[in-house]
DNA sequence: GGGTCAAGAGTGAACGATCGCTAAGTGGAT
DNA sequence: ATCCACTTAGCGATCGTTCACTCTTGACCC
């Protein structure tokens, strides 16, 4: 993973890897068939993982689709920044043959969807405003595998912080705009009402 | 920039940029030092051509933050909607040399700031109340790059159709809430007023 | 329990192909 | 005569991949 986010899966060679791993080029080729392989490999359980993650935040998260909005967002933006080697999943997909990456691009949409559906159930509860919740969950979804691009786990903000920030600009994007009862994270009640305060201060 | 974008830097032969530009191998190396000055050129005058649309953009968008603002977000989403090819802008980077990475990341930092400028100009007025101003304009930045990735010119809508949906979807990322005044171009009027339409709606 | 054998996991060496790049030469315009 | 734009041919290096082989482990039969 570090090597295909360094160089990219063309710019990565097969034996750089196995020299990471610690084995000989054939002994990778005994366990997976080719190069293609096991960057297939890397997607793939990576985004099982970031959506099996996801699904069980929003399955913690309770009935509200504010609350379960939030909870994905978190979830991905905290993958995402400690999970750094993953930065380039959406821009390695280019290098898979068709039938891998319509794999990939089915698990990429189930979490674009599953955002989507609490968009939508938070519009239908007029808790967001947004008139498109597909180009929203699109934008959203995008500008949380963007995190992995620039943070640095030496810089100023944890995961955790990141992950708060976006979950306010995130419910901005979608039109979120009146202050709710207290949700359960302490942290991402307080962003919430922070954004709350600010709405109704800007509206007077 | 069509190899590059289709197959990444190390994916691209130098072969196959040749035969597309209809001329031999060594032609390409008469004009250009190697295959990095290649990437480096088109990285760069792309990047140079977005900042000085977008520096355009804005002034023509008069004193007002909010036009100012939509007005840098509507001209970024076209010009990407527009040059698909440039998608791959800033998961390439990572192939330049240290100080050719350094000339592209600081053109990239000052669309950035304009962004910023103006986010900052607009919360002082204020029109946009978001508490992170820095972290709004980074990923609105992100979001509206990621517009070239999957923008296609036979789907349903134009690149202005997007713009206009992106340039309400990041007035929400920043807080924007109340509609103003009637801004020049009449669909981001309309936009702005279905926003903010359903902004009091909401709010009651 | 000892001998046999098959399978698993890995190695060193090398294959053909293709890569970025260049030396040397050609034709035409000034 | 000289430079510009471009060509053909081919260089050495490196790529993904595979061949043939070794070593270890564990199951099996007598």
């Amino acid at each position: 993973m570090a090597a295909f986010n360094e160089h990219g899966y063309h710019g990565t060679t097969v034996r750089d890897i196995a020299r990471r791993v610690g084995v000989t080029v054939p002994a990778l080729y005994y366990h997976y068939e080719n190069k293609q392989a096991l960057l297939v490999t890397l997607l793939e359980t990576s985004m099982s993982d970031v959506l099996g993650r996801c699904r069980a935040a929003v399955a913690e998260a309770g009935d509200d689709p504010v609350d379960r909005f939030s909870a994905i967002v978190e979830c991905i933006v905290v993958y995402m920044a400690n999970r750094r080697g993953l930065a380039f999943l959406d821009s390695e997909i280019r290098s898979l043959e068709p039938e891998n990456r319509a794999r990939y691009v089915e698990l990429r949409d189930s979490l674009q969807y599953m955002l989507l559906d609490t968009v939508e159930a938070g519009i239908e509860q007029g808790s967001f405003t947004t008139p498109i919740p597909a180009d929203a969950s699109r934008a959203i979804l995008t500008m949380c595998q963007g995190v992995a691009n620039w943070y640095r786990s030496d810089g100023a903000l944890t995961p955790s912080d990141v992950a708060e920030r976006h979950v306010l600009l995130c419910l901005g994007t979608v039109g979120y705009l009146a202050p709710r009862e207290p949700a359960k994270p302490a942290s991402l009640r307080q962003a919430r009402e922070n954004a709350g305060a600010r709405t109704r201060d800007s509206v007077g």
